[in-house]
DNA sequence: TAGTGGTCTAGACCACTAT
DNA sequence: TAGTGGTCTAGACCACTAC
């Protein structure tokens, strides 16, 4: 091994030497690159020095690994665009860019609200509300992890309703009436915690897009606030102005 | 140690925990936290499982680490909310935060478009642009890695004005007489890489938020698309639907 | 069953910082 | 000089996957 006489140490050589090789072609598109022994006698270190080199590979998203399988060079499962507008919804963002949309409930229950929720959907510290957690697909790939405020005075008997769903809204419209629109949305660069990361099945580093936003019914008032959490990789989101 | 029965590794039960006593306030802004040889004893557990825990606090900014000296609590110099309008700035967006903005040119060239610039600008391959990268701060903290491109035949002869300067949109009205208009925004969340990570003086897993934005004037057309990497831990944006 | 990555142990030497 | 984090060595056991 040369890693040459510069400050860096021989993992992150080793980590740039490796993405070269990617960027040239020499691994293409998933396939699997040498394990970590190989790599170990071809850099004459051990495994402790070839992991910091990946781990950092992984991080920035350029390859990933498989438990007792190996490491492959990533392909981008999705690429979704999103135009954000008062009435567009998750589903039908799925749906735009030709993937099945899916649910998943993680937790629910009715409960008293924190500041932030009274706030966003004008209620007082003693209206309940109900609170989900809810995992959100595209073709089987865990894309975003939802939580999501709605006022129980409002959706009275909801989590009965709640059993295995594709729409939130198309549930809200059924059986409340509602016609949900947005009002507006806050975009945030944040990672996730170490709960989010094994749901949506991603490296405790990769970027997600957070994007809060507030619903209201134009009868009824506010209704949803709700906090997304995309997966930066796989998604971005346009808003026309 | 009672690292409770989940599946995440004692490292990443480590570090929430730490995570947690921050938000806390067990240790405050700019603190120094215990050594890594403590946190060995407390628990009970060796330097590579607890260098595991650290590393992730820092990639996700929540604490550095000085050489020599131990890990800090890192101090969130900002938090800024900024409402993305069709007129509103970067300038105005620092200004409204009570902070002095100001910018720094890292390069600039006059080029011919890529494919994508294109399409943004409205201008085909043979129309020559300049391409700025600008570096933006807040109160001297750097917040923004921006790339810009703007069509040469509209602004002949702007690099002469870029000398130094503090908004580019004060610099095309006043000698170019346009009145720029943002179209739409679309965002992201990225990781920086290597070079951006040191101008914005950040580890290389902060996320960011992209934030790229084509804008027009009413009577010249389009007139920049701009990229502008935002750093995620201090800022915020919202769009009115 | 053999090979893989995930996690952990128990050391080592170094450069850097504070005193 | 003593203590800190940065890097590296050389092992170990485990869960998982492919054959």
């Amino acid at each position: 091994m040369t890693s040459q006489h510069k400050n860096i140490s021989m993992a992150m050589f080793i980590a740039d030497e490796i993405q070269r090789e990617i960027e040239r072609g020499v691994y293409s598109d998933g396939k699997r690159l040498p394990s970590e022994a190989s790599m170990c006698h071809r850099f004459y270190t051990n495994r402790y020095t070839i992991r910091q080199a990946m781990d950092r590979l992984v991080n920035i998203g350029l390859v990933r690994s498989r438990k007792g399988v190996g490491y492959f060079v990533n392909e981008r499962p999705l690429d979704l665009c999103y135009t954000i507008t008062p009435f567009t919804r998750f589903s039908t963002m799925i749906e735009n860019g030709g993937l099945k949309p899916s649910a998943m409930i993680i937790s629910q229950e009715k409960r008293l609200p924190s500041e932030k929720v009274q706030e966003a959907l004008h209620v007082t510290q003693n209206d309940e509300v109900y609170r989900f957690e809810i995992l959100r697909f595209a073709d089987d790939t865990p894309l975003a992890w939802n939580e999501t405020w709605l006022p129980a005075k409002m959706f009275e008997g909801l989590p009965q309703y709640m059993t295995s769903f594709v729409s939130l809204y198309d549930i809200l419209k059924k059986h409340y009436h509602v016609r949900p629109k947005r009002i507006n949305s806050t975009f945030q660069a944040v990672v996730p915690t170490v709960n989010e990361a094994t749901y949506l099945q991603i490296s405790p580093s990769t970027p997600l897009l957070q994007i809060e936003s507030i619903v209201k019914d134009e009868i009824a008032g506010r209704m949803e606030y709700t906090k997304a959490k995309y997966r930066g990789d796989l998604c971005q989101v346009t808003s026309e102005l």
